[in-house]
Formats: C-alpha cells, structure tokens, sequence
DNA sequence: GATTTCGATGGACGATTGTCCATTTTTTAT
DNA sequence: ATAAAAAATGGACAATCGTCCATCGAAATC
C-alpha cells in the first residue's frame, strides 16, 4: 500500500493544527501549551518539532488554515449569488453573519488571533489577507451600483460604503464576541440593511424590517 | 508625616497596573510575566502577591482601570459637546476616533483584552461597561433625533441607529488595529457621517466630504 | 523475507512560570 | 529614643513551559 506513508503524515500534521485552533477555542491562546496540543490531537510531545520545528510556527500555520477556511466559505458562498451587485453585496453579508460563519467557535479563535496580531507580524497578516481579498470583493459591487444610481463622485461613494460595511461586520462580530447569549442575527442583518437602504434607496430594500417587528428580537434569542 | 504610608502603598498600586498596561501594551499578554511587571513598575517580586493576591486579579485590576479610563475620557468629552442630540452623538464620534482615545497603546490593550475575554468572563465585564454606558449616552441621543424627525416607528429606528454606529466604530478601531500606519481618522469621520447623513439628511451633514476631495485620505497618511 | 528508510515516540533538559514567606526596612505610635 | 506595626524585599519552591534527541516501529524497497 504505497503513499500510505505520507497520506499518515499529512493527517496528523492537520490533526496538530485542528488541536490548535480546538484548544484556542475553548480555552485560550495562554493556556494552549504544547502538552494541551498534543494531548488533543492524541499525538506525542515530538511532533510538533517534527512537523513545524517549534510551537510558533504550528500556531502560526493554524492562524492561516482558520484565515483560509473562512474566506473560502465566503467565496463559495458567492458563488451562489445572483449577478446583481445588490445580490452580490446582501450574500456577503448574510454569509458573514450566518452561523456557518459566525459562531462561538470562530469568534474565539478571530478574536484570540487578533489579539496577539499587534505582537506577531505574521498572524496580522491573515486577518489583513482576509481583509483585502472580502474589501475587494465589496468594492467592485458597490461601484457598480454606484454607476448604476449615477452618483456624483460615485468612486468615493462606493469607497466609503465598502469601507463602512466592513466596519459595520467587524462591529457586529464584536457584538457576538461580548454578547454571544443575546446576540440576534436578524437584527444585526436588518442594521446592516437598514444603512445601505437609506445610502442608496433604490437598490436595497428593509425586507426584513417589518415581519420582525419591535421586541421579536430579543424575545427569540437562546438561553 | 502621618499619612505618608499609604499614600504610598496606593502609589505602587497604581504603578503596578500600569507596568501591566505598558507591557501589554508593548509585548502583549503573553508575555506579560510577573518578572516582566515588577521590573517595569521597579517593584520588587512580592508586591504582586500583597497587593491583588496574585497575577490574575492584578490583570483584571488592570482591565479594569483601562476600561474606567477610557469611558471617564468620553464622558468628559462630552460635557463640553452642546445641547442638540447630534452634537452630542458627533462629539462621541470624533472623541473615540481622536488621537486621544484611538492610538496604538489604546487599541494594543484593548484587543489583548477582548482576545482573552471569551475566556476570562471578568475582562469580558469591563468591556461590556463600556458599551453599555456608551450605548445608552447614544440612544438617548438618536432618540431625540428620531422624536424630531417625526419618524415612523421612531423607535426601532433609533436603535438600530445606535447599534450600527457603535458597530462601525467598533470596525473602525480594528481598522486601526491592523493598519496603524495607514490609518486615517479624517476618513473614518467622513465615513460615519456619511452613513448617518444618508440615514438623517436633516440632522447630518456631510461637512468635511467636500474639502477631503477624493485621494487625499491616503496621501496625508502618516508614514 | 530481509533491509532500508523515515515518521513517531516519550522522556530528559534547562529555562521560566507564579506563589509564598521569612526577613529587612520604614513609618507610626508610645 | 524605643517599641509596635505595617509595607516592601527577594530568594526558595514546585510546577510547567517548549525544545530536542536517542530510540523504536511500521512502511517501503530490494
């Protein structure tokens, strides 16, 4: 059975790597030791060396798998989306909030990433990576929508709208962050909209805004 | 010289919580030791233990105080802000965007914070603080705005306003947090007002849109 | 089936972690 | 000046950290 060899290898290098990001999840990156890790992924102490010579870079290598993982759902998930810019710009953000996307799970990991960026070079790099690849993504739509509405000065109109979409995202990660219990998606979708519907009126609608009435959204959170 | 004594003990106090900041700040959490605190406060080993009686209450003293500080820094911002509820929401705007509040210290802490949160449920209180008093400052605010505006269904709108805005300058920060260098405040303003122009044509005008002409956001970047 | 090859093991290692307390130093009270 | 009180010191301590390597076992090659 050739190839059996490495096809082992690579298990278990992406069995350290899911440990990580287990552990990091549930308990923090200061208390993801290497005896955490490798307890986890039910692995012994020298494979860590073995696989990514030192603790760092295994972190390192997780921070970027969970980067890609979330950006390649995001992409997938527009591929699925109409060819309107509108369409295009609704299932981002609906992805990014959705909770395939937006969980407990994600949340920690982000978060727990992100505060070390400051310190680790290389970790800021995937958020950043992430970042450019989603603004881009944003941008090109909006300044189609812009064309089409016919602006004055669309060009810094579709740059600011991306740029405060984005913003508004991060804003309502944060929210989950702080608040996972009484966070409430459709209301944070329904804000997203609710700004791009007073921006460009003609092209987003508040759909949601009546069917959840007043109060609907607190009362359906979980426990 | 009665009194002298616990003047002092309050004098290292505080410069043990802010040795804490200032290594988080510079080296992050992970490598904020005891050994790495006392040398910076100039303390020596046991100060730690007599004081908070032990490491971890002395980080959450330290979160803690860093919170304070910062809301203390809005709401004194805000009594020199005038009457009318859009003065006041601008005055929040600019005070948590201004150099003051938004710098790399500010941002390095607070995010070493929040990445620790989700695990630490007392950090995760500070930061809660500080959107709940922050929160209600600004609801009430875009309360009164949408009373004026004579709204339909003022309500719900006002606060999906306030929770939109507090999201985008939440965005903003990790804006700042991950570009420091490219970071521009003028443009993060001009971005906010212009989502609440959009949103509240009466009571939000795009003043700064005009003479902050397309391109020059980037090029008056600090290098 | 014998030999080679290489991924996997787990304990040894020095360094560093946070806690704690016997001791010293300084202020306060007598 | 002396005694009492309290704050500050800094080293001892066990526990844990991440790294590394001599050894082993299974897969690949002959």
């Amino acid at each position: 059975m050739p190839g059996k060899r490495e096809q082992n290898r690579e298990h278990n290098r992406l069995a350290l790597i899911e440990a990580v990001l287990e552990s990091v999840a549930e308990k923090g990156i200061s208390e993801t030791s290497v005896s955490e890790i490798i307890q986890r992924a039910g692995l012994s102490r020298g494979m860590i060396h073995l696989h990514f010579g030192g603790k760092d870079n295994l972190v390192h290598a997780a921070a970027r798998h969970s980067s890609e993982e979330y950006y390649d759902g995001i992409e997938a998930l527009l591929q699925t989306a109409g060819d309107t810019p509108q369409a295009r710009i609704e299932m981002i953000v609906r992805g990014d909030l959705s909770e395939r996307v937006l969980n407990r799970r994600n949340v920690s990991i982000w978060y727990a990433f992100r505060g070390e960026a400051r310190n680790r070079t290389v970790i800021a790099e995937y958020s950043d990576t992430r970042d450019g690849r989603l603004r881009n993504m944003i941008h090109n739509a909006f300044l189609r929508v812009v064309k089409e509405a016919g602006c004055a000065d669309g060009a810094a109109v579709a740059r600011d709208a991306t740029h405060g979409t984005l913003a508004m995202l991060e804003g309502m990660w944060t929210d989950y962050l702080l608040h996972p219990d009484r966070f409430d998606r459709e209301e944070a979708m329904r804000i997203v909209f609710r700004f791009l519907a007073a921006m460009f009126p003609a092209h987003f609608a508040l759909t949601g805004a009546i069917e959840a009435k007043e109060g609907r959204a607190r009362a359906a959170a979980p426990t």
